[in-house]
RNA sequence: CGGGGUGUAGCGCAGCCCGGUAGCGCGCGUCGUUCGGGACGACGAGGCCGGAGGUUCAAAUCCUCUCACCCCGACCA
């Protein structure tokens, strides 16, 4: 068999970025860190948007949409928040082209130059908050629970498909709230979705927890995340939830009347999730083979091969599942090229995720069967005809849950408690070439001081960051790993993407 | 943004050192034989060698500058 795509063990980001390629999800772009998503690609990503789009309406929010471009001022509005930003913007700085007066092309017209810059959102919060001002008076007016869909730009310096480009699509919940518990519960609430989602739907198992000073949101009071452990024994943030307290109402004056007719600054929330989730997916699931997908995100869920070729007598088969599988709601696709051989259509429905295969040839329609193939084990196995439907719903089920639990047994086997620095050290640096070239090292559960020096200190000595402070940690005395100070209950290290 | 590497046909690469009419494998098209895990044969199409300057009678090849991608580092969803 023809080998397409970099294993796993010999070159990780090779084979991520075959996976990529041969899945065919995204192309690079003529412009640097900008990459096109393909259709295969933007499926998953209209899969994950329509889930949680519903998901997010479901508690009570609704969709808006915000400018592309944010004045320059506004930014330095809160200061934190610049400091975070500041270093990755893009800048509009003219409005008009004309041609070059030598003749060759067009140059930007010196006389268009804007009074004031405007930035190409990073994210949205500021120009959000200074919308919200004229939006609330009082607590009539609360909660505001509003979502976007939307492009950002973060001027990346090293970028890598889905995982981090310097445009990205995501969604970013911005909502306003009458009390601070009213805004910590929605920042939970929000986490709750988005651990429901990865687990459920991307049969991703995540760790919810609260994220050190360090590595907090550039204005927030607190962030909340969700990390995952991927296959190279790296973690990936794949959602985050931020507490933003007053810090936006008071640099953009949002105030409302409560009850008792006293002015008070609103609090705030802030949430999102990127296509970051898709290099997650690609990540935590795929193998040497090809991507693979959770059933529920699939484009195409079942795909029919007929053998050798498509035929009116396998063409007439092939209609009978395709409608008893549309009945229960499968997405399903008969594959009509007559060119290709039933082989390679096998090898390339494969690399390209589909989780399930169903095989129909002569032989099967004199034995009144078909042939079933799923994509997580690579199983095959002949189902009577008329059962054929039921047992392939089931078995999109227990691919699911199949992926969620080899998954989540990945996670837990790679999650490793240690109480000394030595350990620490060695779990992170000692290579294992049987699961990866770039090994990680996984999740190290440890105690910390709780200061941002020593969080710093490990960084340095390790490359490894606490990805969070898991929220169902047991409470646990304990001693900081590097400076024997005394802890409260261990935290989640990892390096991280 | 610093260090290293790579850009030649859709993909993977050779050619560059030592300048002289652009090659190979896969893929692609047509026809035939095939077809239950990436078929085979014959014929054929496809490239101003990433881009811009320069040196030269002559540049994929030498020089300068740029752009993009990959790896490592700092920064980050």
């Amino acid at each position: 068999m023809a080998k397409e795509i970099t294993n796993r063990t010999e070159n990780y980001s090779q084979w991520y970025l075959d996976i990529v390629k041969k899945a065919d999800l995204a192309d690079n772009s003529a412009v640097r860190g900008c990459m096109v998503i393909k259709p295969n690609g933007y499926a998953l990503w209209e899969n994950m948007r329509d889930q949680l789009d519903r998901m997010f309406k479901e508690t009570g929010h609704v969709n808006a949409y915000f400018p592309l471009f944010i004045p320059k001022s506004f930014l330095s509005r809160e200061a934190q928040h610049v400091e975070g930003f500041a270093k990755e913007c893009a800048v509009v700085t003219h409005h008009r082209l004309m041609n070059d007066p030598d003749g060759s092309g067009v140059i930007v017209d010196p006389s268009s130059k804007l009074e004031e810059e405007l930035i190409v959102r990073p994210t949205s919060e500021t120009i959000i908050w200074d919308t919200y001002r004229g939006w609330i008076q009082s607590y009539r007016d609360l909660p505001l629970l509003i979502n976007q869909w939307a492009n950002v730009v973060r001027w990346e310096l090293r970028v890598r498909q889905f995982l981090r480009t310097a445009e990205f699509l995501w969604q970013e919940g911005h909502t306003a709230h009458a009390t601070k518990a009213e805004a910590v519960a929605e920042t939970l609430s929000i986490l709750d979705i988005y651990t429901r989602f990865a687990e459920e739907y991307m049969a991703m198992p995540v760790i919810r927890g609260i994220k050190t000073a360090n590595e907090r949101f550039a204005g927030a009071e607190e962030t909340y995340c969700i990390e995952a452990l991927m296959q190279d024994g790296k973690a990936l943030q794949a959602g985050t939830s931020h507490f933003l307290g007053q810090n936006f109402a008071k640099a953009f004056d949002v105030k409302f009347l409560n009850e008792n007719n006293i002015e008070e600054y609103v609090w705030a929330t802030s949430w999102g999730v990127s296509t970051r989730l898709i290099g997650a997916l690609i990540m935590a699931h795929s193998d040497d083979d090809g991507m693979v997908i959770p059933p529920k995100l699939a484009a195409t869920q079942v795909i029919i091969v007929p053998i050798p070729k498509p035929s009116p007598e396998i063409g007439e088969a092939a209609d009978k599942v395709m409608k008893a599988l549309r009945a229960k709601g499968i997405r399903v696709k008969y594959d009509l090229d007559d060119k290709k051989r039933p082989g390679f259509k096998f090898a390339e429905h494969e690399m390209k995720g589909i989780p399930v295969r169903l095989g129909i040839g002569m032989r099967d329609l004199e034995n009144g069967q078909v042939e079933v193939a799923r994509r997580d084990t690579k199983e095959k196995k002949s189902v009577p005809f008329d059962g054929v439907a039921d047992y392939v719903a089931q078995l999109l089920d227990d691919i699911q849950q199949n992926l969620f639990d080899r998954a989540r047994l990945f996670r837990d086997t790679h999650t490793t408690k240690v109480d000394n620095f030595d350990d620490f050290r060695s779990l992170i640096e000692t290579p294992r070439p049987e699961l990866s070239e770039s090994w990680g090292g996984g999740f190290i559960s440890a105690h910390w001081d709780g200061t941002t020096e020593t969080e710093l200190k490990i960084k340095e000595l390790t490359k490894a960051t606490i990805r969070c402070i898991p929220l169902d940690a047991e409470k646990e005395a304990g001693q900081c790993i590097l400076t024997g100070k005394p802890s409260q209950g261990r935290v989640l290290f990892a390096k991280a993407y």
